[in-house]
DNA sequence: GGTATGGGGCGATACGTTTCTTCGTAAAGC
DNA sequence: GCTTTACGAAGAAACGTATCGCCCCATACC
């Protein structure tokens, strides 16, 4: 079932078959007619390992994100991410590729194992050591989030501090005065977010009021949240994804109504529809990325053509819980 | 780069090399130490389409689902495909593979670029075309969902008929006495969910109150759950994701309350923490489909040593929306 | 002294493509 | 009639690994 028994039954050579497969080669229609004709009749598909091997292309695109926990992806971010993959799979898809998630490290040598033509990584740490190794190996690299110090080919990444201004701005305009901040301080754009935070805080001449927690500690949210209520603010916002259950538990405890007494915007896909959410649109940040990624490996040597670089827009949803009415 | 310049900086040769690093042939340690300390000295790792090809094994898993759209993941079950694939992976990667999500159908052929050592088909359809195709070339399957007359190496499977009596026993001993159903004709289960919904009317001597919909068609699926209200059920099951916002919003929308006038049901992984809920388990699924496809890999021609079946557990979780107060 | 024995190591082949280069032949140009 | 051009097709060399079988050299054994 290789190349060479469907040139035997066509009577052709191996080079034939191939150029005519691969529309390669100046060959009579009759001839490649003829050889697609046998190779079908045969069920030839070819090898894709030994194309790989031959090319150098494997068609495959890894894709990664620091691993919190022995789970593939980080649980508190969990909508955003499953999101991101579900577009980064369907845009490699349109482009003829397939996507592989992979953990930044296994017990298992997994990257070694797989023959990869890039990778998308997700929220570098700074100076990532696997990014470092991907590159050292030729595997072109982008990244989702800024990636700091480490060179990669390009990257796709929110505006974080224009997004935080965007929510402030909104709920400022919806009468808060005392708006606090609940943030993990480990999750993607905390920084970022909470420098923006600062920022406004600043520009606007109020105190910031800020609570932090580690995402990865449970119970660390609810009691973060229980914090930032005490400091009385008349309107919070959760700059991670999760963050408004924990705020509305918190609230429901304190007899807090929102948003009659507290107004409440989150980040995050809006899996609550009463509460005001500013989406990080991971699909469009997946799929820029891919497109990023391909044009990088296609062009390679070139210079080039799509920028490295891509600002992906935030959306918010006004919903009731930063309604006044 | 090659396992060639390996051995020429080690002074021995490739056979040698590739003995020291993959543990194999009688070398003596010093040996053995020495090769392992000159590649990694050089940075040289293995290329893993060469291995590939060798070897006949790559170490990826394909995981594929019918799709109804371009998506590569249908949006009415986003929540427990997500799931199912997040668990899938986390499982493949611990036992050594790689998973690649994959669509039955692409404009490119991503099937013959990937060299699979399994393939998982969820939810395939009768006779499936490509389950036939992959079996063909010799890639095992195993499938999510039962595979009807399709020839597979192994499935797993909810027990929808047996999940389908638990929840209405349920809704019965709450206090229910006309039970209606929703259902996505074209969801997975969805005729096995019908029969034992049927089954269980018919031993109750009840008459069946079902409505069923396309999940595909827009509009639909708040178009069923109208016509089902309409027919003045006094508690209604959900048999596919999604159905409990349909439900909800009709209920509102006739003034109905749930629980106290309507006890509500519904299938999925509980997005609405408010409303009882019938958990596939899509992790135990992934992981558990995983685990058989690497079996049978694995155990290629000695007797499968793992049964080629498993039965997925559903989990109720009971909540607000069926508890009358 | 001859021959088992076993440790240490290497040569050569196969995996299945793609592609560079070459080759023959027939038509066309002068 | 001889050279150019174009066409159609094939030969053979990679790509980088794993592995079968073989060889060589000590030491030990009878």
């Amino acid at each position: 079932m290789g190349i060479r028994d469907v040139a035997a039954a066509a009577g052709v050579s191996i080079t034939t078959v191939s150029d005519a497969l691969n529309g390669k080669g100046r060959l009579p229609d009759t001839t490649r007619l003829h050889v697609r004709e046998v190779a079908d009749r045969l069920g030839y598909r070819p090898s894709a390992a030994a194309r790989t091997l031959r090319t150098g292309r494997s068609g495959l695109l890894g894709l990664t994100t620091t691993m919190r926990s022995t789970e593939p992806f980080a649980l508190t971010e969990f909508a955003w991410f499953a999101e991101l993959v579900r577009s980064a799979t369907a845009t490699a898809l349109d482009l003829g590729y397939a996507l592989v998630v992979l953990p930044a490290s296994s017990p298992h040598d997994v990257w070694g194992n797989v023959a990869l033509d890039g990778t998308i990584v997700v929220d570098p740490t700074d100076d990532d050591p696997l990014v470092h190794e991907l590159l050292r190996r030729g595997v072109p690299v982008v990244s989702g989030g800024h990636p700091g110090s480490t060179p990669v080919y390009g990257w796709v990444d929110n505006d974080h501090v224009a997004a935080v201004r965007c929510v402030l701005d909104h709920l400022a305009q919806a009468g808060a005065g005392r708006i606090g901040l609940l943030a993990a301080s480990d999750g993607p754009g905390a920084s970022k977010g909470i420098a923006g935070y600062r920022a406004w805080c600043a520009d606007r001449g109020v105190p910031p009021i800020t609570e932090e927690y580690e995402a990865r500690t449970p119970g660390a949210g609810r009691a973060a949240a229980a914090r930032l209520l005490d400091r009385t603010p008349d309107a919070v916002f959760g700059l991670h994804e999760g963050c408004a259950a924990e705020l509305l538990a918190a609230a429901r405890a304190r007899e807090l109504r929102v948003p009659d007494d507290l107004l409440l915007a989150c980040c995050g896909e809006g899996a609550d529809p009463s509460v005001t959410s500013l989406s990080l649109q991971p699909a469009l940040a997946g799929a820029w990325a891919v497109e990023l990624l391909v044009g990088v490996i296609e062009d390679a040597g070139a210079g080039p053509l799509l920028p490295a670089q891509r600002t992906v827009p935030t959306r918010l949803s006004v919903r009731d819980s930063s309604t006044r009415r």
